[in-house]
DNA sequence: CTGAAAGCGCTAACAA
DNA sequence: TTGTTAGCGCTTTCAG
């Protein structure tokens, strides 16, 4: 590997195009008030020795920097990754650059990250907090680094969020298992450190009691992972007399639902109807296919990333909260 | 949002620590030959402060940061986001954390993110070039960062490469379903601008030229993506004689030829047995479940890792190329 | 309109 | 062992 020249630097283009470097500065910014012919002189300097503006440099004297960081707690769960197109795209078009980091749900790799993040200056943030009253983005606020919440909600801090109407979903999801028949309808949902797992829960729960038939003991908290609805959902199973539905309160842990209801030879919706959150590309052809909450996950990350905008360019507002609706799609499982 | 007080520099630090700068920076680094008394004014002049080194200023000054950057050509796709928690979990042990870029198969991405990368001084680079012979890479690997490639070869450069071995996956791919009594076997390859296409193409062909099965006619160029999968799919079924078989060289085509199949109202396999490259968590759960080449996705990230790691560390051997195996899953599809 | 000079926050030579 | 000094590559006053 041929290690080769040093990489050129303002001053080599400023000598080249016999100017001074803070003329090379001016034009390279597209500052006016250069005069043409040396700016001409400059753009062709520039492009000789394929320079590009060391961005350490130039971050380190403005104090900004072209990057967003973007804080999600599993990278695997294409709800995550599709958010992140959403925030990617528009980034891009305003000229940042992503920096993506997974915390795993793990609060430690969270305060990990949030820490590179400080030090690395980043221009703005977007979080899906691994956790609702600890998470540790206190610092990052106070220092004015311009912060969004997606997906779950963050306490004492006032920061701009975007997410879904969750309780809205689940109270969709559980009124339609009421409405086809089902009297003994459990729930898995997730962290309930999140608000996500406890609106859920919540709009769960509200279904049930306004039809007098919530029994707590069909309830259980899991991890948002597929291991955890596998495991949920053998409980439930195990239970003297056990249900004969379930809400599950996100993508992989229902796949892990579906992994246990098949593994104990029942049928899918006979023996359980199965009703999930979030939609997946291939949730139409699982067998049975499975009926689903939606969640508008690209437009999520636009708006999250339109609100980190507004607030890189100056807007000082109170902190807002985006709610997006979710659908319910109705198909074989429930 | 309470936009507050300044951040603290090394300066604070050494004023409030009786200290001049140098020390704080030998502490906090853990350079010995400091005198125990002064650490520890240090240390708690640090922690009172809250203080934490720019990561900005210092890379600019060390010439090297602490971030490696991802570039892959689909976020969305599993398949990467799998190899991405393989590089990630061994980064972070090492104290680098990912800044993870998505082209999106686009060569025009693929140079603006290989600029800003370049520009942000990354202490190495993982990628997974959108071409062969076009990848805009030169430039950094001239300049010295380290580079390794994954899941496609890159021509005219050294650099250190982790890939399946692709063609022998397809090979074992394409002999089960003539083991299974298929004759017209089709294929729906990835771009061939890529190696990974052209290879997986290549045992196929090879397997079928072995029994006198070969028809060019039955060979699809794609791009990968769900929806180019399901307009190959599409065409291969309007031809006046379709195929029996259809080999797909990754999992999102393989998802679009699953819908266009049922879309047509043909059943799998009996009209077509369908065999993909990657596997999923859901691809068992599929009607009918899909037989699959899977790739050891995890473990390539972590070799691609250990390789960046070793080129970082000042290895200067040859550049060297990993190629793991793959495992044909047969399940129902095929 | 252009250049000289200062300085962002840090580390590494060099002195003391 | 510690401090002083210089400088990484850039932008931005301030003079001219």
């Amino acid at each position: 590997m041929a290690r080769s020249e040093r990489r050129p630097t303002i001053a080599d283009v400023a000598e080249r195009a016999r100017v001074s470097a803070a003329t090379v500065s001016r034009v390279l910014n597209g500052l006016d008030g250069v005069n043409e012919e040396l700016a001409l002189r400059v753009r062709e300097a520039a492009a000789e020795l394929g320079y590009r503006p060391d961005e350490i440099a130039r971050s380190l004297r403005t104090q900004r920097s072209m990057t967003w960081a973007v804080i999600i707690t599993d990278i695997q769960n294409s709800f995550y990754t599709s958010v992140v197109r959403g925030i990617e795209d528009v980034g891009r078009s305003r000229g940042y650059s992503v920096m993506l980091c997974n915390t795993d749900e793990s609060l430690e790799k969270e305060s990990e990250y949030l820490a590179v993040v400080a030090a690395a200056r980043v221009a703005g943030v977007v979080i899906s907090p691994a956790s609702w009253d600890e998470s540790d983005i206190g610092t990052l606020v106070d220092r004015g680094t311009p912060v969004v919440a997606i997906d779950r909600r963050i306490s004492h801090q006032e920061v701009d969020t975007v997410l879904v109407d969750n309780a809205d979903g689940a109270r969709k999801a559980t009124e339609h298992l009421v409405s086809i028949g089902r009297r003994r309808i459990a729930c898995i949902t997730g962290s309930l450190h999140t608000t996500t797992g406890r609106e859920r829960l919540l709009g769960y729960r509200q279904s049930l009691e306004a039809h007098g038939m919530y029994d707590e003991s069909l309830v259980r908290e899991s991890d948002f992972k597929e291991e955890g609805g596998h495991a949920s959902a053998m409980d439930l199973m195990d239970l003297e007399t056990p249900p004969d539905a379930m809400f599950v309160a996100n993508n992989l842990m229902t796949l892990g639902a579906l992994e246990a209801i098949k593994a104990r030879g029942l049928r899918v919706p006979d023996d359980v109807a199965l009703v999930g959150f979030d939609d997946e590309p291939w949730a139409e052809f699982t067998q049975p296919s499975l009926t689903v909450v939606a969640q508008p996950t690209y437009e999520l990350g636009r708006q999250a990333a339109d609100l980190l905008l507004a607030r890189i360019d100056g807007e000082t507002s109170a902190a807002r909260e985006v709610i997006l609706r979710t659908e319910l799609r109705v198909r074989e499982s429930g």
